[in-house]
DNA sequence: ATGAAAGCGCTAACAT
DNA sequence: ATGTTAGCGCTTTCAT
């Protein structure tokens, strides 16, 4: 992928075939039949001082019998600013993106600005369209969950003050705030924990080695087992698709042979819940810790045990960084690394098996 | 709540001080820099014919020089289509909206279209804020999952032609296109089956009232008590907020007492996390059936039966037919009903524990 | 207190 | 093949 500017058409009204706005009735057509300026039913729309009483009931009673509503693109044209804010992420499915959403968008909705929201599925290329037609319809800032790992494309965007923030994963050849959470750290605390409970042999099964926090929790994982003097076996780490196939596949593989792991660790939320489906089917007790908490892991037998991070406080603290830059507060980009917390429910503290 | 047109500034710019758009380039800098005329640039942004490869790539190299991007603020104000489409929800973290929402966006992609995405919390005042600021931006068409039982506020904006689809729930005093699950057969369905398997003393836990789907599950338990000739004690039922203390409290109610019941039905997928944790801590088994899927239902013991809905095809259902609207080839307002499904696991089997 | 005129950046319609 | 003009619906500026 190039960041040239490229074909500029990137998301077209396409079929959207019809009358522009099926003829709404505007200002203009509000003042005629109040019997006044356009100016003054500007005002009264917006709430300006400097019309009499009078005067704003006949301007009232107009827009309502013609059911006006203020066309905000052509506000937007005029005044510069758009009060909306973009999100792109991986999947709006996913359950670790639900909170994170939303925590984004009450704090947009405290600041008067509206969510627009969108899906990479993982795709960088999508991921750029995406934010090129947020930038496009020019929203006052983005929030990216980024795909790719080369935004440079976003240059032009960043000079012209597109307030941006990336978060979960960290920008790629540009300069830009970032919030991440401690994906090495509670990787490694999360192995450290099986290692205390006498485990040796333990598989780690993560998401493609190209998305940052994959890889970091990887890191994570070989950091613990090295701080714990186990050498680590090619066959104990499994990174690819989150496919439940794929996943199953490398957990039973991991499981098999003559000197299977006792122990798994799950890179993300969408491995857990294969690998936990797996581990449910083996005779063999296997101790299982996840990155992630899920719904109802507390409720399973044995209870799950995680490391969580916090996608509310992600979203929250990257969008209110966002308001920030855009209100002049903030100087240079910043990294803000938020911690991880192990949940220790059962699966990670049963003993080896061996 | 009234439907008047009312102060029309629902959502202000506020704090978003800053220059207008941060001094970017417009067609007019591009053609001024390429040396051509400014609807050359026009055609080269917009692919159109008409242009020789010598002048469009001059126009390229200046587009790519100033980091020029189409203002589609402008673009919209003279088109009169936005290619944007809003969907209103009741809550971006709940994982029953993911799907949904995944939905919607994935359809909309299709069809050139972005998603502008709020939560109305379950607020009247906040659904219709946050519909009229939608409509406000002109989007093309709406998807909402109400929160209130009015929608006469909409009026003016559906004879403007903005196509509308209310999902998961209907619209309220207006006639309007509405897609839903099968609550009312889906809920009898579910209660017919503890029946089936010797229950009578069966309680009912759902969402608050007011709420369509809540009063038509509770409609739809009421049914298969009704068929079965069991008359239903006022103790059997609560409905409510779906916080988890309210729903525990309702629970441990109806689990006590002289005669307690012996199988619950919980009305969503909320009040199903809660009373699947009230049951776990009974000493005595008592039978459980929800209505939606849950993630890792299958994993607990016993394994969760629910009647599910298909939250995607809500979505998917809904937008299609917003599209059908927006292209004319749909005339009048609908009632779609989608199916549910009953998937049994073993916690809907369990015999009664008297 | 009210209004007229200019112009935001683009596209449509019509020249050349 | 390319350019010119008008105008989308609003806000800004400046008169009255």
């Amino acid at each position: 992928m190039d960041h040239r500017t490229g074909p500029l058409i990137v998301l077209e009204p396409s079929r959207l075939a019809g009358t522009r706005y099926g003829n709404r009735p505007t200002m203009k057509d509000v003042a005629a039949r109040a019997g006044v300026g356009l100016k003054t039913v500007s005002r009264v729309v917006n709430g300006e001082p400097g019309v009499t009483p009078e005067t704003e009931r006949r301007v009232q009673d107009a827009i309502e019998a013609l059911g006006f509503r203020r066309n905000d693109s052509a506000r937007v044209l005029r005044k510069g600013r758009t009060a909306s804010i973009g999100l792109v992420l991986e999947d709006l499915a996913d359950p670790f993106y639900g909170p994170l959403s939303r925590a984004v968008e009450e704090v947009a909705r405290a600041h008067g600005a509206l969510l627009i929201n969108g899906s990479s599925a993982e795709d960088p290329e999508r991921e750029q369209e995406l934010v090129l037609a947020l930038c496009a319809r020019r929203v006052d800032g983005l929030v990216i969950i980024p795909a790719g790992d080369d935004h440079r494309y976003l240059e032009p965007e960043l000079r012209a003050g597109v307030a941006t923030v990336f978060v979960d994963r960290p920008a790629g050849r540009i300069d830009a705030d970032v919030v991440l959470s401690d994906n090495h750290g509670g990787a490694r605390d999360g192995v450290a924990h099986l290692i205390a409970h006498g485990h040796r042999r333990i598989g780690f099964i993560g998401d493609m080695p190209r998305i940052h926090t994959a890889a970091e929790r990887l890191r994570g994982y070989r950091a613990a087992m090295e701080d714990a003097g186990i050498p680590v076996a090619e066959a104990w780490m499994s990174l690819g698709a989150t496919d439940p196939l794929r996943v199953r596949r490398a957990a039973e593989e991991m499981l098999s042979g003559p000197s299977p792991v006792t122990a798994i660790f799950a890179g993300n939320n969408r491995v857990t819940v294969t690998v936990i489906r797996v581990l449910a089917e083996q005779r063999r007790q296997v101790a299982f810790v996840g990155f992630d908490d899920i719904e109802l892991a507390d409720l399973l037998q044995p209870g799950v045990t995680v490391v969580a991070q916090d996608a509310a406080a992600l979203g929250r603290t990257a969008v209110e960084r966002l308001f920030r830059q855009l209100d002049g507060s903030l100087i240079a980009p910043e990294k803000i690394e938020l911690p991880t917390r192990l949940i220790t429910r059962g699966s990670g503290e049963l003993p080896p098996a061996d």
